[in-house]
Order: C-alpha cells, then sequence, then structure tokens
RNA sequence: GGACGAUUAGCUCAGUUGGCUAGAGCGCUUCCUUGACAUGGAAGAGGUCACAGGUUCAAGUCCUGUAUCGUCCA
C-alpha cells in the first residue's frame, strides 16, 4: 500500500489518502476492543452527539481530544476501548420531526398524527438521518468501536432506563407530585431547571392600581408581567411595611376582572422591591404558588399549556398568547386610567433551552427524582477519587452538588422512554413489564432524555449483566466533554455509577472549552458562523484540521476558531511529507549511513527532549503544548536545521530514526498522513497504530556534551545571513568569510563544509587570530566573531557596530548592577549568581571585541 | 448579588517551582522560485505584560484592590 518513492507529489493531497486508510482500519478491526486481552484497559465513551446533530466544531474539538487520548493508549501498549453513539434527544428530535413533518404537509401538530403513529416516523426520520453525525466522525478519523455502537432508544438500552426507573420508584427516590415546573409552551413540557437559561432582559415594570373596596383609595403593585394580573387572588405586602399595614385584611377589585381579592400580609414581600405591595398569582409564579399555599388561596389558571389564555381569562382574552395578551391588558388598563406609570426594568427571564421562549412557569403532575449517592459523588470529586481537568471546574461541581433539587424527569412528548407506570382506579403499578389485567393506563410521559444518558457508561456496556465488557472496561478512565453540560450529564452520571455499579464512572473528565467564531460568538446554526468541519476537511485535510485547532485549544480555555488555523495544520503536515519526501531522495544517492557526526547527536537529543516534553504534556492533558512541542522539532530542529546539514552530509540511518520517530509521535494528531508515511517510507508493513510510543532515551554526555556547541555553531550562521541580508547580499551571490571562534575552535574548524553551504560561501575560513582590515563587516556572537570579506560600506558598518556595542553595554550595564547589588549576590540561589556571574564575564568580552572591531573603521 | 475565568506584539495565543535581552503563529516590510517544501526559505519592524498598591535581592509570574470582557449560579 505503500507509495514508491518517484510517485511523491510535491504536496500533501490528503483526499488520496484518508478514505483509503479508514477503510484499512475498520477491514483490519484496528478500532474493536477485545475484552478478553490481557493488556491493560484503556477506555472512553464518547458523549453521545443527538440523531438530530450534524458534526459541527465543537464535536471536532471533543472527538479530536477523544482520539489522540485513545490512539495514544493503543501506542502504549493499552487495551483500548472507544465506545461510540447516539442519543435520542427527546424535545430536539419532536422538534425537528415535526417541522419535517409539517414542511411535508402531512401534520400541522403531532397531535394530528397520534402518537403511535408519529413515534413510528421518528423511527424513520431516525434510520434515514440519525446517522449522518457517526459517518463525519469516520471522516475526522474518530477510532471508535464501532461493532459496540449504542443508541439510547436500543431495545437493550431502554431496558437499563426502565429497570434504574423501576428501582428508584422502589427505593422512594421517584415519586410523582403536583408542582410548580418549567413549562416550555412551544414544546408543551415540563423541563428541569437546568434546561432553563436565565437571560437578561430589558423589560418593564407595570404599575397598576387596584381600587380599594368600600373606598375611594387604592393601592399600586408594580409587576413585569401584566398579563398575569387576569388571574390574580391577592395582593401582599409584608407585615413589618407601616405604609400597608392597616390595609392588610381588605379587599380589592381586581381590575378588569372585577373580581374581589383580599389584602395579605406574608414575610415573603421584599418592601423595597416597585411599590410593596406585590400582586400574587398563584398558579402562575413560583413564589406567589407557595405564597398560595400559605394562605389558602385559589389557584386560577389563565395561562394554559400551549402558552395561551384560558377561559379562565375572560372573553376578551381568551386564546390570546400571553405575550399579545400582555399588550392587550396594558391597553385596557390604560383605557380604565388604572396604569399609572410604566418604567424600564432589567430582569432575568429563563428561557427554554431547547425552544429559546420564555418559560412558563405551570403547575402540574410531574415525576421527580430524588437524586441517590449525592455525598459521595460529591466526595469523589472533592478528595480527588474522580479528577478535573482544569481543576476549577470541581467549585462549580461542588457548588451545584451542594444546593442540588430533585429533579424533573417527566415530559409531556412522545418520543422517548415512557415511563414504566399504569394506573387503574387508585391502583398505580410500576414495573419494567406491563401489568397483567384488563384497564391498565399506562403514563403518557416519557423520560428526560438525560435520565437516559446519565446511565452511558455502564448501559452501553451490557448492564445489569455482568458482562466482560463491563468486567474489563468499567471504570471508564477518560471523559472527554465541555463544561456546559457539567451538571446535565457529568454530575448525574457519578451518581449513577455509584448507585448501580458501586463505582465511579470514570476516573478523569476533560473539560476542553467551546469553540467561537473569531469575534468571540458562540458558534450557532443561526448566526451561520460555524463553518462545516466536511468542508474545512476536504480543503485542509481532516490531520491539517485536527492540527491546527490542536495548536489553539489551550486546556479548558476557549477557542476563538479561525479558518487560518486550518492552513497552519494543513500547511505542517505538508512541510512534513516533503521531509519524507526529501529522505527519500537522499536514499537513493546515498549509502545508509556514516559515523555520527555533531548535528546527528544534537537531533538525536532534540528528538529525545521532544519526546519526553510531548509525553508529559499529554499526561497532563495539555493537547495545545504537545503540539506545539512537535510543530517546532519537525519545523526547526529537523526541517530547517538537521536536513539543511544533511545536504552536506546525510546519515540516512539517523534521518529514518528520527522521522520514524516523528511520526509515531505524531500519530494521534494526524492519523491519516502518519499512516501513510509509515508505509511509504517503509517503517512497518503492520498500521502505526500499534507501533509503540517512543521512549525518550537518555542524553548521555556525548549528546549533552554537543549540543550547545552545536547551538553556538547555528548562532554563527544566523549571523553570517544577516550580515548578508544587512548588506544586500543576494541569495545566489557567493562571498567569503572568515570565522573566528572564541570558543571550540577545533570543532568549528570540522565545520566548515557545513558553514559553506548553508551560508553559500565563496570561501570561508578559520583564523584564530584574523585581524580585520579596516572596513569588513562582521558580527560577534557567543562563540566566534564572523567577517564578510569583500563587501564595503564603512559608514554602515559603523552604524551596525555602534548599535550593537549600545545593545551589549545596556544589558552590560543591567548584569553590572545585578552583580553589585550585595542583596543580589548574598540572597540569591548560588546558581542564579553564577549565571549572572558568566554572562557579565561574556557580555564584557563581547565588548572588547566590538570596541576593537570599531576602533579598526577609524 | 455570589463564584470562576480572561486581560502579554495589529490579530490569536505560549510563558513551568519568581531568575539571561518576554516567545510563537498569522498579518506587515525587504530580498529570494538554490534539487524536500512558495502550503516554502532568509532577514527585519512591532510589546510601559489592563491599572494601582504590596511582598521580594529580583514580579508577566506571588498577594490585595480597581477596571473591562466572558461564563456559571442566585
Amino acid at each position: 500500500m505503500g507509495t514508491a518513492p518517484t510517485e511523491i507529489s510535491k504536496a500533501y493531497e490528503p483526499r488520496l489518502v484518508e478514505d483509503k486508510w479508514y477503510a484499512d482500519w475498520l477491514a483490519k478491526g484496528c478500532f474493536t476492543a477485545n475484552p478478553a486481552s490481557t493488556k491493560p484497559a484503556y477506555s472512553i465513551v464518547i458523549p453521545p452527539p443527538n440523531i438530530t446533530g450534524v458534526l459541527h466544531m465543537g464535536h471536532v474539538l471533543d472527538n479530536t481530544i477523544q482520539d489522540i487520548l485513545a490512539r495514544r493508549k493503543r501506542m502504549q501498549g493499552y487495551q483500548v476501548l472507544w465506545l461510540p453513539g447516539t442519543d435520542h434527544a427527546s424535545i430536539a428530535t419532536h422538534s425537528v420531526v415535526e417541522k419535517s413533518l409539517r414542511k411535508q404537509g402531512v401534520i400541522k401538530h403531532r397531535d394530528d398524527l397520534g402518537r403511535e403513529k408519529f413515534v413510528e416516523k421518528v423511527w424513520e426520520w431516525k434510520e434515514k438521518h440519525g446517522g449522518i453525525i457517526i459517518q463525519q466522525l469516520k471522516k475526522l478519523g474518530c477510532s471508535c468501536d464501532w461493532t459496540r455502537e449504542r443508541f439510547t432508544m436500543d431495545e437493550a438500552y431502554s431496558r437499563c432506563v426502565l429497570q434504574v426507573f423501576v428501582d428508584l420508584y422502589q427505593k422512594g427516590l421517584i415519586y410523582r407530585g403536583k408542582r410548580m415546573v418549567n413549562w416550555d409552551p412551544a414544546a408543551r413540557t415540563a423541563l428541569s431547571d437546568e434546561e432553563v437559561i436565565m437571560t437578561e432582559t430589558q423589560g418593564h415594570l407595570w404599575h397598576i392600581q387596584y381600587p380599594i373596596v368600600g373606598s375611594d383609595d387604592f393601592v399600586v403593585v408594580a409587576t413585569t408581567r401584566p398579563e398575569t394580573m387576569l388571574g390574580d387572588e391577592a395582593v401582599a405586602v409584608n407585615p413589618n411595611d407601616p405604609r400597608y399595614r392597616h390595609l392588610v385584611g381588605e379587599k380589592l377589585l381586581l381590575p378588569l376582572r372585577n373580581k374581589q381579592i383580599p389584602i395579605i400580609a406574608d414575610d415573603a414581600v421584599d418592601p423595597k422591591f416597585g411599590t410593596g405591595c406585590v400582586k400574587v398569582t398563584p398558579a402562575h409564579d413560583v413564589a406567589d404558588y407557595e405564597m398560595a399555599l400559605r394562605h389558602n388561596l385559589p389557584l386560577t389558571v389563565v395561562i394554559g399549556p400551549d402558552g395561551k389564555m384560558t377561559e379562565e381569562a375572560g372573553d376578551d382574552y381568551e386564546d390570546l398568547d400571553r405575550l399579545e395578551a400582555r399588550e392587550v391588558v396594558v391597553e385596557s388598563l390604560k383605557r380604565e386610567g388604572l396604569l399609572l406609570k410604566v418604567e424600564d426594568y432589567t430582569h432575568n427571564v429563563g428561557y427554554s433551552e431547547r425552544s429559546n421562549v420564555p418559560i412558563e412557569p405551570h403547575l402540574s403532575e410531574q415525576w421527580f427524582l430524588k437524586y441517590p449517592q449525592v455525598p459521595r459523588s460529591t466526595e469523589a470529586v472533592e478528595k480527588g477519587e474522580i479528577i478535573f481537568y482544569p481543576e476549577r471546574w470541581t467549585r462549580t461541581y461542588a457548588h451545584w452538588m451542594d444546593g442540588i433539587r430533585d429533579w424533573c424527569i417527566s415530559r409531556q412528548l412522545w418520543w422517548g422512554h415512557r415511563i414504566p407506570v399504569w394506573y387503574r382506579g387508585k391502583e398505580v403499578y410500576c414495573g419494567v413489564e406491563p401489568p397483567n389485567g384488563d384497564d391498565w393506563q399506562q403514563d403518557p410521559d416519557v423520560l428526560d432524555t438525560w435520565f437516559s444518558s446519565w446511565l452511558w457508561p455502564f448501559a452501553t456496556m451490557g448492564w445489569p449483566d455482568k458482562t466482560e465488557l463491563l468486567q474489563k472496561f468499567y471504570p471508564t478512565t477518560d471523559l472527554v466533554t465541555g463544561p456546559d453540560i457539567i451538571f446535565f450529564w457529568v454530575a448525574r452520571m457519578i451518581m449513577a455509577g455509584y448507585e448501580y455499579m458501586d463505582k465511579k464512572p470514570f476516573g478523569n473528565v476533560y473539560f476542553h472549552g467551546i469553540v467561537r467564531d473569531a469575534i468571540g460568538r458562540k458558534m450557532q446554526k443561526s448566526l451561520g458562523n460555524s463553518p462545516d468541519p466536511l468542508d474545512l476537511i476536504a480543503k485542509y485535510g481532516a490531520d491539517g484540521l485536527r492540527f491546527g485547532l490542536m495548536l489553539i485549544a489551550p486546556q479548558g480555555q476557549d477557542i476563538l476558531f479561525d479558518e487560518k488555523r486550518c492552513e497552519v495544520g494543513r500547511n505542517f503536515m505538508n512541510k512534513l511529507w516533503n521531509a519524507a519526501r526529501f529522505i527519500q531522495m537522499q536514499r537513493a544517492a546515498n549509502p545508509p549511513g556514516r559515523p555520527h557526526n555533531a548535528h546527528d547527536w544534537n537531533i538525536l537529543g532534540a528528538l529525545a527532549n521532544t519526546i519526553s516534553r510531548v509525553t508529559t504534556s499529554l499526561d497532563a492533558y495539555k493537547f495545545n503544548e504537545a503540539a506545539k512541542q512537535l510543530y517546532d522539532f519537525v519545523w526547526g530542529d529537523f526541517c530547517d536545521w538537521y536536513i539543511e546539514a544533511s545536504k552536506v552530509s546525510p546519515n540516512i540511518a539517523v534521518l529514518d530514526t528520527v522521522f520514524g520517530t516523528t511520526l509515531r509521535l505524531l500519530h494521534p494528531f494526524a492519523p491519516f498522513i502518519t499512516e501513510e508515511l509509515w508505509h511509504g517510507m517503509g517503517y512497518g508493513s503492520e498500521t502505526i497504530q500499534f507501533a509503540s510510543w517512543p521512549q525518550a532515551d537518555m542524553i548521555d554526555g556525548e549528546i549533552a556534551d554537543v549540543m550547545p556547541k552545536v547551538q553556538d555553531l547555528y548562532g554563527i550562521v544566523t549571523a553570517g545571513r544577516q550580515l548578508r541580508s544587512d548588506y544586500g547580499i543576494e541569495p545566489r551571490q557567493k562571498v567569503s568569510f572568515v570565522i573566528k571562534p572564541s570558543r571550540h575552535p577545533d570543532f568549528i574548524a570540522t565545520e566548515i563544509p557545513f558553514l559553506t553551504q548553508i551560508l553559500s560561501a565563496e570561501s570561508l575560513t578559520i583564523a584564530a587570530d584574523y585581524q580585520a582590515t579596516g572596513l569588513t563587516p562582521s558580527l560577534v556572537t557567543q562563540a566566534a566573531t564572523i567577517f564578510m570579506v569583500g563587501a564595503v560600506d564603512p559608514e554602515a558598518e559603523r552604524v551596525r557596530l555602534t548599535k550593537q556595542l549600545a545593545d551589549t553595554e545596556k544589558q552590560l550595564a543591567a548584569t553590572d548592577a545585578k552583580l553589585a547589588n550585595e542583596n543580589f549576590t548574598s540572597r540569591a540561589a548560588p546558581i542564579a549568581v553564577q549565571r549572572e556571574r558568566d554572562r557579565q564575564q561574556q557580555l564584557r568580552e563581547q565588548r572588547e571585541k566590538i570596541q576593537a572591531l570599531l576602533r579598526a573603521l577609524q
């Protein structure tokens, strides 16, 4: 499958490579986990994308990270399970399918179809569209075990969900009750607290007069929701409020409804809000509901489940949408002269996470869960049994766990796991299987989707059976997800894990940032600011996209994504590709090896450093750091310097060692190109996926000794190039150099061929006692003074040297000051003082040399 | 109102336990198609490290406060 050297194209073309290798990996079962393996286990469960989703940049980030983890662990000799799947996303799927059916003209509302037919349609839709995102993940190169793909509505998975419900019901942790819940009038279902997004909203505070019965006087109430006044049952004041104390017990005439309501006293009233008189609408406000319970007030429902006003609201308002009703109520009040004033007012309004409409507090019969294992789950994160990266999320988690409230788990929807409870008269039956006997009516509601995904780490592995898979791979090792679902998913999984497995579900949780657009906005379909990752893959290659993204993804920080980032990744892959081409060409023209020279030792040392740095970074989940280290090593150390040195004296064996090792280090980041080159370069006949993760060799004395010398040498090269550039010497134009070493002259002498070539020198000589003849341009480096012979421009040279002298003197002054400071020399670490002394010495020598050169110009 | 995060070059970001002249990529300027690569090479310009105090021989780094932006929670 490798490409013959002569066929290697000048530029890397990902599209010729990626699909081929992915198909090969699948055919060979590379991603399939073997629970019988004796290798140590490493496992991740994917955060299941929902079936309505298409791949977006957040998925790319999330799954690239998981793939990096999984691929590296394979190379490190682990038996890896990366378990993929999707969730059924009740509300989202409802809205997508309803919309599509409406568009086809099949229905207006799902009610037109009925429950069974509708669910059938959803399954059809799911079969057709539900797998798109899975195909996209494959394009990205994800090494998931597709043989174990799960869906939260699979039969086996569904049984788990029902079984857990029944179990928690029997333990008394699940109960049914009539409560005020968050109601989404668009989706027409209850939501959990976590699905409500509080949004600061510019609204108004309407001041309304409520006349006192049997008096010409009135009280004024202030409200942000005038339409709810139609359902008012009282006006409340604080019992200690001297302004109103005398009115408690009086009756008011509720405007527009001509109904008498009492003035009541309640501690919950904040005298500082508005006028200190608040209207009480028991059926449409959580606080008012509680107040109504305390005062035995009736519940008048004026807003229906669909967000429209009910018959109770009166003929003028019935059937109006709640927001239209607001306008009409305000108009009516104005007309009757009861609207005192309107203030601008900023307050928080809860919006449905899914439908993006304002939430309506709504009294209804719902199912609730009292969370199990709260103390143990809190402690697990606190004490580090489960580790969060970055660590700061532990505080967010602890705070939520601390104030945890019962979870509303029922949803008034059809698509999902139907609550396994049946009613017959006053009898209630709860069981996985339906009850025997006639006339049982099953509860119509389904469960919150998160009530199924909180079981994901073990329900996907065959629980409740004690499967081989669970034995081998549970608890999972790492979880990779976004902090936006820390409560929705992460916290709940921890509780479920302890409750049902008696073990944590995962050891480490890596929270990555959110991918935003170039100006910091969250990527949203409606904004159209989210590029299609498949387009990016087509343009830049999956590896380029992955690598570019990883370079800019600091641990746990949001990412400002710009397509430019992909260019960096693509260019890097191209660089890597061309390094391979270079090696191929050298192989054809040179024998395999020769004794190692300084450049060889240097690159081997740099490689060893890179291996240990990359390994450390990845162990700490610092993906951007690892990517940067690889980028710098490949582009800088290897291509800019080692390959250039190889043009003078190639060592094929070292080139291959370094390049092959580099491919292995890069494989988790860039699976496709590394596989292609691994084969193309003949480094292995088997896939690179199971090639061993490189170990850093000890840097021995020889290498440790040679590396600084080589750095000195490269410093001379840079100085030579600077001279050429300063004097406008064209790259092809040959000039002569003289090098006057101040350090390791013998070593520099052995590098004459290298220096000659890389500086395009006509001639290059080493002369310890060289005396510049007046006008010779020169530069002083740490290891040598380099003279460019032949070019003359005394004035320019004087300017350059004066500048360099000033620079040196400035630095020397800083060093002198430091060392003159008694406090520094006596209190700083000896090594720091010594470093400063060395530096002072070196700068003094440098100053001497520059001064000498300036004198020679006179 | 509370918690957390961010603030370093025109832009996006690195910067370990405080210690050489604060780095990279992109963008910009100049030069260059030399046999790996123009998706490239060489050289260069560009920073009062948000602000104000403090600790220290030494602060981008530690502490306190302020400002601006962002996220989460009330």
